[in-house]
RNA sequence: GUGGGUGUGGCCUAAGGGUUAGGGCACCUGGUUGUGGCCCAGGAGAGUGUGGGUUCGAGUCCCACCAUCCACCCCA
């Protein structure tokens, strides 16, 4: 036997019997960004590798050891994207973006790769709901990103949600706090663990999300970077916790929110779920200052935020949320004979002109396995076309639900279906 | 990269080391002339993840590899 292929590691097939949650899902999201006058963008699903080692930090996880790097046959090394931002801002910079009103607001949904150790809620090539607010400084505009995110899984049905907030500073601020956290350390070395010990070297920040039992005193008296920040990051946060607080949106200031990716500035936040496994974020966001001018272009604030469409479908099947079901085909066509099947054939065409959603029996079999084929199907109406109803020039239709049947003069057909099937 | 669990038709699952790997769901056909769901009958579909080994004999035991799930790590 021929060795079977299988799909690569970490990928997932979406089936049919998925699609009535990812249509919801994304749906939802792409009304909610419009409304709130997010534009949409598609950016490539492969960019330059350097774009993502400078935009995302070289010494990140994600650079180091998970990106699907390779090199084309021009030689260029290119990478699968492992996240949105840094190509929705090299697009911005690329084509001129900052001439146009500010801010940009711009959404994308796609799919994005991570080569990890897939576990639960943990994929290779998975897909995002991604929002940018690009050229506005004002904590407004990290307001509305997380309202909106907020409101995608507030809207979605979402229970036991955990908003976590923190600051992460500025280029100003930053490496002061830094400097006390690493003093702050080094007068515990004794007490942690051996990862947090190289942590502090290579990046100090890392400490404070060690999940080591050994650690967590030691992080539990750690100086917040909140009490370290410059003027205009106490500010920033200060007002974006004001406009939280005015608004009645709950959330947790988390001082050990520390997020993998370099280019964050000020705003950083997550909102995790309960019961999806270890795997607890289903979003997560904040503002990037600096990313515009580090990629090459012209200083751009800027806020994002992206969330996993698979942890969000897998909060829906954990909290038993209900989908909508995607529409059956509204008519199932049974025929019996050249002739009718001819006739079928025709007026498969017109019903779909028409816009009635059509399912045509193949092949030559027996009315009742063309019967129980509609039935499968989910038909709402089997029209019958044979020889006795082309002799009258009609159709039979049955109506399944009601275990009912007509028979249609062949010309009223049409618009008789369309009527009651919605079209 | 590390650790643990699992691996029998499309899905779920049975088989105390011993006849041609059994069943359920789903699938297909039929139960008289052209009518679905329920029911009945029949049919097709696996040699047990892969490769070695132990044994007279392996789905059952051992080893390796692979895949998958979960956890660490990191995050969506």
């Amino acid at each position: 036997m021929m060795p079977r292929f299988q799909r690569p590691t970490g990928t997932h097939d979406i089936l049919p019997e998925e699609q009535p949650y990812w249509e919801y899902v994304t749906e939802f999201a792409v009304r909610l960004a419009r409304r709130a006058g997010f534009e949409r963008i598609d950016v490539p699903i492969f960019e330059a590798t350097e774009l993502f080692a400078r935009g995302i930090g070289a010494t990140t996880d994600v650079v180091e050891k998970e990106m699907y790097t390779f090199t084309d046959k021009g030689g260029e090394s290119l990478t699968l994207r492992p996240e949105f931002t840094a190509g929705v801002v090299r697009a911005y910079i690329e084509n001129g973006m900052h001439v146009r009103p500010q801010p940009v607001k711009l959404y994308s949904v796609g799919p994005v790769f991570r080569y990890d150790r897939p576990q639960a809620g943990r994929f290779r090539q998975f897909h995002q709901f991604n929002m940018e607010i690009l050229g506005e400084m004002d904590p407004l505009a990290d307001l509305e990103v997380m309202l909106l995110i907020w409101d995608l899984y507030a809207g979605l049905g979402f229970r036991d949600l955990s908003f976590q907030l923190n600051s992460t500073g500025c280029p100003r601020c930053r490496p002061g706090y830094v400097q006390v956290l690493k003093e702050y350390y080094e007068k515990h070395i004794g007490e942690i663990c051996e990862d947090c010990r190289r942590r502090l070297a290579r990046n100090p920040l890392r400490v404070l999300d060690c999940k080591a039992d050994v650690c967590q005193p030691v992080i539990a008296a750690a100086p917040p970077i909140t009490d370290h920040l410059c003027d205009e990051c106490a500010d920033h946060f200060a007002r974006l916790r004001g406009y939280l607080d005015l608004l009645g949106r709950p959330y947790t200031l988390n001082h050990r929110l520390v997020r993998g990716l370099d280019y964050y500035t000020k705003t950083v936040f997550e909102v995790w779920a309960a019961g999806i496994g270890a795997q607890a974020a289903v979003c997560g966001g904040g503002r990037y200052d600096g990313l515009a001018e580090a990629l090459g272009g012209p200083p751009t604030p800027g806020v994002g935020v992206a969330a996993g469409i698979e942890r969000i479908i897998m909060v829906m099947k954990a909290q038993e949320l209900e989908v909508p079901p995607l529409p059956a085909p509204a008519v199932f066509l049974a025929h019996l004979g050249d002739r009718a099947r001819r006739e079928a054939v025709r007026l498969a065409d017109e019903l779909r002109r028409a816009g009635v959603a059509v399912w045509t029996a193949f092949g030559d079999r027996g009315l009742k396995s063309q019967m129980r084929e509609a039935d499968k199907r989910g038909a709402r109406y089997v029209v019958i076309l044979g020889e006795d109803e082309l002799a009258r020039g009609a159709a039979a239709v049955r109506d399944m639900a009601a275990s009912e049947q007509a028979e249609i003069p062949m010309e009223e057909l049409v618009p008789w279906l369309r009527q009651r099937v919605g079209a």
